[in-house]
DNA sequence: AATATTATTGAACAAACAGTTCGGTAATAA
DNA sequence: TTATTACCGAACTGTTTGTTCAATAATATT
């Protein structure tokens, strides 16, 4: 990959990152994003058909790092939920000044999608860990959306409460 | 009222709620409202500051209905919080119609902000039902934002499931 | 080192939409 | 009958998106 390449869309995915840990996404235009990348319009539009699909990239990065990591990927795996969903919240640190930017938007629910979708594959593993007297559909549905909750929840206090306690208590509300 | 003022007010929110049907919120814009509804432009905006004044006016509108019904508010009634929660899914088939096209957009999150302040409300009445070893906020949170799911999938299957036993499974989840 | 390729630039452009303004007209109220 | 009020529509400003294109500069190729 040519080197101009790489730095341009290095430059406009860092100036893309720090306007979200300031503004919502919906509020930042592409003309202020090339202005902090210091980059021409013809060339963002070369890199990225639209914001949504510079959104897109930006989620693919993180999701990589959180769901693909050690342990989270899926049926060899020996660690319990509890710890998994520990795990993904301390993940979700490690990107926290992307994510409020993310989360505190209109569209929370274009990135939120995302992760329902992982969450719902972790919990079909551990769907047997449930004993609750309710279709599956609706039990998965449960437990996805009560997790997105406690992420969104996570991330309103600033991600300053321990992983481990909020994954302890979701455990302890939904079993 | 002036007649004409009630008479452009109604066409203007029928055009809306007629384009809610078959559209997402975002994709309809004032140029839509004000053909369906064939009023001026200028005298669109003299109603409704933008087009969100329009959608808070509609939520409102749909509120009043489910939340300021019979036995949804508060202290006095009598009635179960299962009842009360398979009631207001009962209203909100009243307003299917609307409520798919406001549930199934990026503003989502508009609508069901202000399903989750009632919600809230009526949680913290109950808070007592509930037995569980967390903090009252990750709790009141919890229940909150399961209802709300139960609200978005009872939506998206159509709302062709009874409300009563969509009710009660989410208090067995919850319970 | 000379040449060909490719990325970037900037400016201009079209299209869509939001929201405003205003003079004229028609319905309603006094 | 007169005064008020609402509506109209057309034109206008401003913002944003996304495209185009010729010129230029950085890389690759030979």
């Amino acid at each position: 990959m040519d080197r101009r390449q790489r730095k341009t869309r290095e430059a406009i995915f860092s100036a893309f990152r720090e306007l979200l840990e300031h503004r919502r996404y919906e509020s930042i235009t592409v003309q202020d994003i090339i202005d902090k990348a210091d980059v021409g319009r013809s060339t963002f539009y070369s890199h990225f058909e639209t914001k949504d699909a510079l959104l897109y990239a930006i989620c693919s990065d993180i999701f990589d790092h959180i769901f693909k990591g050690d342990m989270c990927n899926y049926p060899g795996a020996t660690h319990s939920l509890e710890e998994k969903l520990a795990h993904i919240l301390w993940h979700l640190k490690d990107h926290k000044k992307d994510i409020t930017g993310l989360l505190s938007c209109e569209s929370a629910d274009l990135f939120m999608g995302y992760i329902r979708e992982y969450l719902r594959e972790l919990f079909t593993l551990h769907l047997e860990d449930f004993d609750k007297d309710v279709p599956d559909d609706f039990l998965l549905n449960h437990l996805t959306s009560s997790f997105c909750a406690v992420i969104k929840w996570y991330s309103d206090k600033k991600m300053e409460f321990s992983p481990e306690e909020a994954a302890r208590n979701f455990i302890l509300l939904v079993s």
